[in-house]
DNA sequence: GATATGCCTTGATCTGGATCAAGAGCATGG
DNA sequence: CCATGCTCTTGATCCAGATCAAGGCATATC
């Protein structure tokens, strides 16, 4: 059922900017968030805006699934909207001609990104696992954050929260050790996990290991191998490929840190 | 004269959120920018907003020298102020306890840096030349951007680019090689200053090697070697450590991109 | 103009992580 | 139950770039 609906989303003329076939009282799915869209709850972008501003939201968003392998849009295409994850997880990459690819981001549930204000996407977006986002259009966004600062506000917050994650990652590729990138990396997952109300240990990974390699910058054997040894040192357990434990977080974290650990 | 005002800023207690000792019409210096203190012209963060917002942002600015090697604000620091070039240049890092740096940006005439809404600085920045900057107090500026669209709007821009630009290094850092860095470090570079009416060719590099090395995630020896190369085969003249003339910028840019040249 | 002080460059060697090459699970499907 | 096709792990080598080690070559100091 999604592919449609993705398809669709991708032959999109401009018009498309501000068409959304879903977001009809009709079709909308029940649930607790602000907007009645989502169940995100405080981790809904609209939470605790005004009335007026949630319906103004309300009345252009709408809620699309795709399914894991789905392309939400790639690198180039023009910026028409923002997406909210609800559910799932999604990478976004850049590739190189030659088909060495970045991974400059994962996003989880209620994470935005897509924001490009009157350019394009400067990456693709990736559906991991099946996914449900609440899709903004970008234009109409716009409009409503020129008359409702708190719109505005909200957007900003994110974009500086994600600008500081981008120093880490930068951090992270220009000066740490595979090790340390893997430890950090995990200890990341696991912070955004907590942060989002989930348990920060038992840690199921939706992506595979390539696709952690090519966002830290490592190759798929060295990140198998740094996590085989955090396994046998104790500081990980690992009963499945997708399921990782934190056994001991703070030697993780020293070593995340740049300690000399071993 | 700056080494006093510098010292003021860094000891400055939360007050300093609002007192802005330049910021009086005696001491503002000439100049043809929208508010009378800078002469960034086009390139200036108020270019084109409202006669009212640009005198609502002259009351709270105030245009700040640094030395070369003087700190703005250090890590961890709280985010008190955003900062726009006048002159000058900036490079902005993370440490490592154990003293490795990821230099995470150079900023330049015209660009601004400093945005946390209510939290800490996630980086140092230090002047690497003499440089003026335009200081404007971070909840004075979000007061305003309140009341005024065009200001949140110009911001949300401005970081917008900004992450657009860490995509693009992320790439860098994760995937490239060496030779590709330098190349891509350089053309940057030349972009930006054809982007704020400079020559994009020869280009006077303010930073030094190891600075180089620590943004591109190389060390001094490999970024000397690499430039060294590219003279050797005609891609840029070296006239000295400091001036790079661009004399093939196809074939950079093509090494830039991953083209196998060589 | 001799001496120091910082880069920057260049050369020789070393090494962490890439690459190459098998296996080892472990689903899916017949 | 056994193929088929994954992805993940593990082992053996290789190599791009780091590290170690001298020199150049400016500008600054006296």
């Amino acid at each position: 059922m999604a592919r449609s609906s993705v398809t669709a989303l991708h032959t999109g003329t401009p018009a498309d900017t501000d068409t959304c076939p879903a977001a009809r009282p009709g079709v909308r799915a029940p649930g607790r968030g602000p907007c009645g869209h989502c169940d995100l709850g405080p981790l809904a972008f609209c939470d605790g805006f005004a009335p007026r501003t949630v319906s103004n939201l309300w009345r252009v968003q709408c809620t699309v699934p795709f399914e894991a392998h789905d392309t939400l849009f790639r690198e180039g295409d023009p910026g028409v909207a923002v997406y909210s994850i609800v559910s799932g997880a999604v990478k976004v990459y850049k590739l190189m001609p030659d088909g060495r690819r970045q991974i400059t981001a994962f996003f989880f549930r209620g994470d935005m990104f897509g924001f490009c204000l009157g350019g394009s996407y400067a990456y693709t977006a990736e559906a991991i696992t099946p996914v449900g986002v609440c899709r903004l259009p970008m234009q109409r966004l716009n409009d409503l954050a020129n008359t409702a600062p708190e719109v505005q506000d909200r957007i900003v917050r994110r974009m500086t929260a994600k600008l500081a994650q981008f120093h880490d990652h930068v951090l992270l590729l220009g000066r740490k050790t595979a090790r340390e990138r893997v430890a950090t990396f995990l200890l990341g997952l696991s912070d955004r996990a907590r942060r989002r109300g989930e348990p920060g240990s038992p840690l199921t990974l939706p992506m595979g290991r390539a696709d952690i390699a090519d966002h830290i910058g490592l190759t798929v054997e060295t990140v198998s191998r740094a996590m085989t040894r955090f396994k046998r040192e104790g500081l990980l357990d690992l009963p499945s490929a997708s399921q990782v434990s934190i056994r001991q977080p703070d030697a993780l974290r020293a070593i995340a840190e740049g300690a000399t650990g071993g």
